[in-house]
RNA sequence: GGGGACGUGGUGCAGUUGGUUAGCAUGCCGGUCUGUCACACCGGUGGCCGCGAGUUCGAGUCUCGUCGUCCCCGCCA
């Protein structure tokens, strides 16, 4: 029996028609003398009733189960008045079955599949093939699929060449740890998953490809959280001939065409605009979700010359007083919340945590009344604060405050308030180009190597002080999730060697790692720039889940194994002697 | 590498201060029921309480270890 539709398309107008729909018993009801079963494919439901009056038919569907894989004939008809479902699309309808085949039968399955969320997470991704079958799960992959072919219908559009470039790379000291895949035919040598085709897409410029795309699979073995899998897919792209500008452009463009494609919601362009900086001072992040205010601001002004030492020394020794309002937390902020917050504080960094409540009948309360009374009453009559607010501030070394009061924010935010709504689409540009690792006790490049210097910061501050230089990159932010990452790219090997040297690696180290990069750039490297959103995080977003692992087909737990296949699993002596691997004893 | 939470019938949970037969819901099996849609009702099945030590007359409960899952810090995108 070949199906002649699915199970989500039958309507009133196909009344009268003789169907056969495939798929899986969801759920049966039988009243003893009549028979309901709801049919499941991966586009809807349909209800199949079995008459007793036809007594073999009916006998034969007494013996389905939920999940039971079958065929059924039969006729469209419409359901009596009072038993149609408005709100279900195909129910209006039933199948008056006559003829049932079953493919496959099912043991009662693991989890529930009826039922959303009945499961625990861990058999979800063992059974992970039934998992899917529930239409949320479904439909978050289905849109998955809907949000790439938008982004490939977009930039096919656009003139963009998809080109798939290795997954067994060479290994390169920067940024995260390789994936290693040890070679057999190069005993002792190894190649290593790509954390991004970042080399490859630069090499296809020199190549002259102009404009590149692809859907492309990035690996990286560092510990994993709920945005993180050691496997995630980059929407990655790179353009000859343009700046900054026509990068931010296009990605806006594409963000626009595939959103609006995927969600219907509108997505309106340009986006919001900060610079790291900016970003940094206003909301104590390189990735704000700017859609609850709470911006920091400077408080010094109040505080010149005070008598309350623990700010006028602060001041004198050339730290910031910051803080931020929250409006509506007044009331919810007891003495032992602030207690808690004051305690967040100190662990990260701050001496402290002072505040100023403007409570719901005006009057102001403050942890520095009785040293700040008339600091605390000059800053009030300048800075408009509506009741019920809470100015949470403190002092500091600029960097430490302004993260620590940004960790603050954040806090406040998952924690006291409710989840705001829609987009905040932001561009984070500027980023510094280098920051020093205290643990390698040497300078790292913040985005990678390879991203171009603001060349005038880059003369300044080549030789004196590089942590000052700031980078042609740029960060897109979805609600306070870093969603895209670029940069305009070194195309010059003399910029490129210095910026080697700054990172501390010799002509020698430099030629070993990236010597074909190099020796590229000596052959007409155009200007290239690019940028490489993350298909995970972006799904996610769309579909509203915390969670990437939603949105991945066939996801990896908190501790990198794939509970389904088993993996990572031990291989067996043969392979490892032909790998000549030998496998240390942990525990001697 | 560090911190936190969790692990009890197939599934999701409860289980008091350590005390006799480990509850509830759902599923599953059987029965009644011809318009249900989480069908309803009646009856039944099903658990070495993750694993291993220890404390104790006695451990689901306390201690230590171990494994697994989730969340967070570090790390990383």
């Amino acid at each position: 029996m070949k199906r002649t539709h699915t199970c989500g398309e039958l309507t009133d107008k196909n009344e009268g028609h003789r169907v056969t729909l495939c798929g899986w018993i969801d759920r049966i009801r039988n009243l003893g003398g009549i028979e309901f079963a709801r049919l499941r494919d991966r586009y809807g439901f349909t209800q199949v009733i079995f008459d007793p009056k036809n007594s073999k038919l009916h006998h034969k569907a007494r013996k389905l189960s939920p999940e039971f894989c079958v065929a059924v004939r039969g006729i469209v008809r419409k359901r009596p008045e009072e038993a149609q479902r408005k709100d279900q699309e195909t129910g209006g309808i039933e199948i008056l079955a006559e003829e049932l085949h079953v493919f496959s039968s099912s043991e009662t399955p693991p989890i529930y599949i009826n039922i959303e969320d009945r499961s625990s997470e861990d058999l979800r991704l063992k059974y992970r093939y039934l998992d899917l079958r529930k239409p949320s799960v479904r439909e978050a992959i289905i849109t998955r699929h809907r949000f790439t072919q938008a982004v490939r219908e977009f930039l096919n559009g656009e003139g963009f060449v998809d080109i798939e470039t290795p997954v067994l790379t060479k290994s390169t000291p920067e940024g995260a740890r390789d994936f290693l895949v040890p070679s057999r035919l190069r005993p002792g040598r190894f190649y290593a998953l790509p954390q991004s085709p970042q080399l490859f897409k630069q090499l296809l410029m020199v190549s002259g490809f102009d404009k590149y795309y692809q859907i492309a699979k990035c690996y990286r073995d560092e510990d994993l959280r709920a945005d993180r899998q050691p496997e995630h897919t980059q929407i990655d792209i790179e353009m000859s001939f343009v700046d900054e500008e026509d990068v931010l452009a296009l990605a806006e463009r594409l963000m626009k065409f595939a959103f609006e494609k995927t969600t219907g919601i509108e997505v309106s362009i340009p986006f919001k605009r900060l610079t790291y900086e900016k970003a940094m001072m206003l909301f104590g992040s390189d990735k704000p979700d700017t859609r609850y205010g709470m911006e920091q601001f400077n408080m010094a002004k109040w505080f010149e010359g005070t008598s309350f030492s623990a700010i006028g020394n602060a001041l004198e020794r050339g730290e910031l007083v910051r803080g931020f309002a929250a409006h509506g937390l007044a009331s919810v902020f007891s003495r032992k919340k602030l207690d808690h917050y004051t305690e967040r504080a100190k662990e990260l960094g701050l001496g402290g945590l002072m505040w100023i409540k403007v409570e719901k009948d005006g009057i102001t309360k403050s942890s520095i009344m009785k040293h700040c009374a008339e600091e605390i009453e000059l800053l009030l009559k300048d800075v408009s604060i509506p009741p019920d607010s809470l100015i949470l501030f403190s002092i500091g070394p600029r960097a430490t405050l302004t993260r620590a009061l940004g960790e603050l924010r954040k806090k406040i935010i998952t924690e006291e308030l409710r989840s705001a709504e829609g987009l905040d689409f932001l561009w984070v540009t500027d980023f510094p180009m280098f920051s020093f690792d205290q643990e390698r006790q040497r300078i790292v490049a913040e985005h990678h190597p390879f991203t171009m210097p603001n060349l005038d910061d880059f003369e300044k501050f080549a030789s004196s002080d590089p942590l000052k230089i700031r980078a042609r990159s740029y960060d897109l932010v979805i609600n306070g999730t870093e969603v895209a990452s670029g940069s305009v790219r070194i195309h010059r090997q003399d910029i490129q060697q210095k910026v080697f040297e700054i990172l501390g690696l010799d002509q020698e180290e430099a030629q070993g790692k990236f010597g074909f990069l190099l020796e590229a750039f000596k052959y007409g490297a155009p200007p290239h720039a690019g940028i490489a959103p993350g298909l995970d995080r972006l799904l996610a977003l769309i579909v509203g889940s915390d969670s990437i692992r939603d949105v991945i087909a066939f996801p990896k737990t908190a501790s990198g194994s794939d509970l389904m296949t088993g993996a990572p699993s031990e291989v067996s002596e043969e392979q490892l002697r032909e790998l000549r691997l030998r496998i240390e004893n942990e525990k001697p």
